[in-house]
DNA sequence: TTGTATGCGTTATCAC
DNA sequence: GTGATAACGCATACAA
C-alpha cells in the first residue's frame, strides 16, 4: 500500500473514493501517487468488506444465438453505464448446468440475476434460492410463472395472432404453423396466437398443418416443409416460431420449385439480421431482444438500489412489431 | 457460518472442500448440514484468501457480432471445463472503453485475460500492465506486435491468397477486393494477400479495383459495388475482407442485373451462417472463431496453471478453410 | 481533516 | 483428525 506518502491508509482509501472530507491537495497526491506507482484497487478486498459486488449474473441458454447475444449486449450497456460488471453463465438449455450456475452465482456474491431459462428446465428451485437470500432476480423472454419475480417479456401471443392475421389479410386461406419445444411458454403462446387467429376468422384448424419441432433448426425447418408438401395439406401461407426454421423453409418451398410468396407466404419471428439476407426478404416480428435486454438490466439495477423487500414484483411487455417484407407481398387473389 | 455441528471453522472449510485429513462421517455431516442451511461459500472471501479467483477476463469489440460470440463461445467451453469463470467487457471498438476495460479487469484481480484489440486501439500500454502485474494476456485474432505474449491467430494473408487465387483458377481476370480498416493488421494483410496472388499469377493489379471500407459494412458493401460499377473497371471476380459486405455485394450485383457468379463471383471471409442463407450461397474462408476461442483459452489457462514467468511467447496459428459455394461456382470459360 | 482499530469470510500454518 | 490463530486488502466507526 501507498503509504511512503507518510499519511495512513484509511486517508488513502478515502482520497482515492474522494471522500469530501478530504483536502483538494491531498487527494489530487494521492490520485497523482497511485497513477506512477501503477495502483490499482484490490476489488475483491473492496467487495467483501462492502458486501457488494457490483457484479450482475447473467444465465441464458446460448451466447452465440442472435436474440441472446442482442439481448446480452442491451444489458450489458445499461450496466456498464451504471457501474456494474457483466458476468455471463451460459446454460446450454440443460437443467443441471443451470443449476450449477446458480449455485456459482449465489457463491459469487453476485448484487443481482438476470435469467432467461433452459429448454429442458421445468423445476424452479434452484432459482427460487435467490429470492431466499434476497439477491434481486429478472427473468427474461423465458420466464416461468412459478416464481414470482420481476419479468421482461413481449407478448407472444398477440404477436403471432398479428403474425398470421397478416398472412390472412394478404389472402391466405390454408396456414400452416412450424411450432417451437411445447415445453417452452413462449413456443405455446404462439402457437396459440396462430391458433386464435385462425379461430377469429373463421379459417380450418388442423393439427396436419402444425409442425412440431425440437428446437426450430434448419433442419427441421427443411422436415416441416417436406412433410406439408408431401401431405395433402395444399397450404397457402407458414407462420414459423423463429427465424431460423423460416428462412430454411423459405429456401425450401424455393428448391421445390414453388414460389414465395406467390404459392406460399411465409413468416418468421425475431427479425435476425438473416431475415434480411434470405431472398425473398423475410416478413418477420421485430422483438427488439437489445431493448428487452436494456429492460431486464434498468428493472434489475432499480431492485438493487432500492433493496427494499417491498418491491412488487413488475412485468414489462417490451413492444414488438410485424415487419413486412417480400415473404409476404404478394397481389391480393381475392 | 454453520459451526452448530460443534466443529471449528476449519474444520467446516476443510470438510467442504473434501480435504482428506477429514474423517468420512464428518464430512459426510458437514455437507448434508450445509445443504440444509442452504450455505453457499462466499468466493469472494475465499477469492481474497487465496489471492485467486478463477475469473478469465475477455476484452472484445462487440459481443453482438458472430464471429466474436462464437469465440467466447469457444473461450467459455474450455474454461469452464477447468473451472474458471469468463467476465466479458466490450470495447465496442473505442480505444478509450478498452483502457478502462483494462483498469477494471485489473481491479477484479481476473487470473488471465484474453483480448481482441479495438478498431480504434495503437497505443497499447494499457495491456503492458496486465504483464507488468504479472496476468497472463492471450491476444486473439486482431492482435499486435507491439506486446510481446501468446497470441492466436489465423493466417490472413495466406487465406486471402487461398481465396483471390480461387477466383482466379475459375476464370476471372479483373478481381477487386473490398478492404477493411487498414488501421487493423488483419486487414491489411488480406489485401497484401490479394495483391500477392495478383502479382504471382501476373494479373493487373489497379488502385481502381481496391474499395476502403471503415467497417465492412452493408452500406459500404453497396458502396462498393456501386463504386466498381460505376467505374470502368470491368471486373469479374470480388473478394470481401468479410461476409457482410460479401453478401450485400451480392446482393447489390444481382440488383444491377447482373449475375453471380457468371459476371461476376463473389468470395467472402468468416463463414458466418448468413453464407448459407444468402443466394447464390456465398464461398467464404472459415476461421473457425469457436476454435480460436478455445485455443486462447487452453493458452491462458496453461499459462495460470505454470505461472511460470519463464515461458516464450507463443503464437497459435489456426487452420483455415476455404468452402466453395455457389457464389464461384461457374462454368470455366477457358 | 486525519489516524486507529476492527472486521468482512475464508483458508494456510501451526500446534495438538 | 481437529482446533486456534493470523492474514488476505480494504472500508468504516470512532476517536482525535
Amino acid at each position: 500500500m501507498a503509504e511512503r506518502l507518510g499519511v495512513s491508509p484509511s486517508t488513502i482509501s478515502r482520497a482515492l473514493q474522494n471522500h469530501p472530507s478530504i483536502g483538494k491537495k491531498r487527494t489530487a497526491e494521492v490520485h497523482k501517487l497511485a497513477k506512477k506507482l501503477g495502483y490499482y484497487p484490490n476489488s475483491v478486498a473492496s467487495n467483501l468488506r462492502r458486501n457488494r459486488t457490483n457484479l450482475i449474473g447473467v444465465i441464458i441458454p446460448r451466447i452465440d444465438r442472435y436474440f441472446q447475444s442482442s439481448a446480452i449486449a442491451g444489458i450489458e450497456e445499461v450496466a456498464s453505464k451504471a457501474g456494474y460488471y457483466v458476468i455471463i453463465f451460459q446454460s446450454n438449455n440443460s437443467y443441471e448446468r443451470e443449476k450449477e450456475n446458480a449455485r456459482m452465482l449465489l457463491s459469487s456474491q453476485a448484487d443481482g440475476v438476470i435469467a432467461c431459462l433452459a429448454m429442458e428446465t421445468d423445476n424452479y428451485d434452484h432459482l427460487a434460492v435467490f429470492k431466499d437470500n434476497n439477491v434481486p432476480l429478472v427473468f427474461f423472454d423465458r420466464v416461468c410463472d412459478e416464481i414470482e419475480t420481476h419479468k421482461v417479456i413481449i407478448d407472444d401471443f398477440g404477436a403471432a395472432m398479428k403474425a398470421t392475421e397478416h398472412l390472412i389479410s394478404i389472402g391466405c386461406k390454408r396456414i400452416a404453423h412450424i411450432a417451437g419445444n411445447q415445453k417452452v411458454a413462449i413456443f405455446r403462446d404462439r402457437l396459440r396466437g396462430y391458433q386464435e387467429a385462425l379461430r377469429k376468422h373463421q379459417l380450418e384448424q388442423s393439427e396436419k398443418l402444425i409442425y412440431y419441432t425440437e428446437d426450430l433448426s434448419r433442419m427441421e425447418g427443411e422436415q416441416a416443409v417436406a412433410h406439408f408438401l408431401e401431405s395433402d395439406a395444399a397450404l397457402d401461407g407458414i407462420f414459423c416460431s423463429n427465424d431460423t426454421s423460416a428462412i430454411s423453409a423459405i429456401q425450401t418451398i424455393t428448391k421445390q420449385g414453388k414460389k414465395v410468396p406467390e404459392d406460399i407466404a411465409v413468416v418468421g419471428f425475431s427479425n435476425t439480421p438473416t431475415s434480411l439476407i434470405v431472398s425473398p426478404a423475410l416478413t418477420t416480428i421485430d422483438d427488439h431482444a437489445f431493448e428487452m435486454g436494456q429492460a431486464a438490466a434498468r428493472l434489475l439495477i432499480r431492485q438493487i438500489d432500492e433493496k427494499q423487500e417491498t418491491v412488487a414484483s413488475e412485468t414489462i411487455t417490451i413492444r414488438n412489431d410485424l415487419v413486412v417484407r417480400e415473404s409476404t407481398m404478394k397481389i391480393q387473389s381475392n
